[in-house]
DNA sequence: CCTATTTGACCCCA
DNA sequence: TGGGGTCAAATAGG
């Protein structure tokens, strides 16, 4: 991880989302982005994802997505796409995930997380 | 066979 | 009314 540039922007941020701002552990991408475990009943905080390395990240951030919709918002010169828990989502995971591409720079993704993750995401996953 | 992905339509909110 | 958001069905791939 050499090169990420991700901006982490929570509106009302009291509880913090980003943990870690610094460097993983060793690891690649993993718990550098959000990780809803906060008593918050609901949440929605939005990730600036820069460059192609992170763009990785925004694809895979500890959990499995499912891509339930895709609408072109208007003014928007790319679509937005949503995301939403896969497996889990049987499990009782409201998480959601709003991936949407900036106005010019395709390399800017705006990551919203919204809800919390009720479930475990290393029933399919593989070992990280 | 099961899961993931895609497109369209419908519904809800502003 | 418009735009945004979500759900549903079908298809493809593993």
């Amino acid at each position: 991880m050499s090169g990420i540039n991700f901006e982490a922007s929570s509106q009302s941020q009291a509880t913090g989302m980003i943990e870690s701002s610094g460097p993983v552990g060793g690891n690649h991408l993993r718990a550098t982005v959000p990780l809803f475990r906060k008593p918050q009943p609901k949440w929605t905080g939005h990730v600036r994802i820069c460059k192609q390395k992170g763009l990785q990240v925004s694809l895979d951030d500890g959990y499995n997505w499912k891509k339930y919709g895709q609408k072109d918002i208007l003014r928007a010169k790319h679509p937005r796409s949503y995301y939403r828990c896969s497996r889990s989502s049987a499990e009782g995971c409201k998480a959601m995930k709003h991936v949407q591409q900036s106005d010019e720079e395709r390399s800017m993704f705006i990551v919203t997380y919204q809800g919390k993750h009720t479930c475990l995401r290393d029933a399919h996953l593989v070992a990280v």
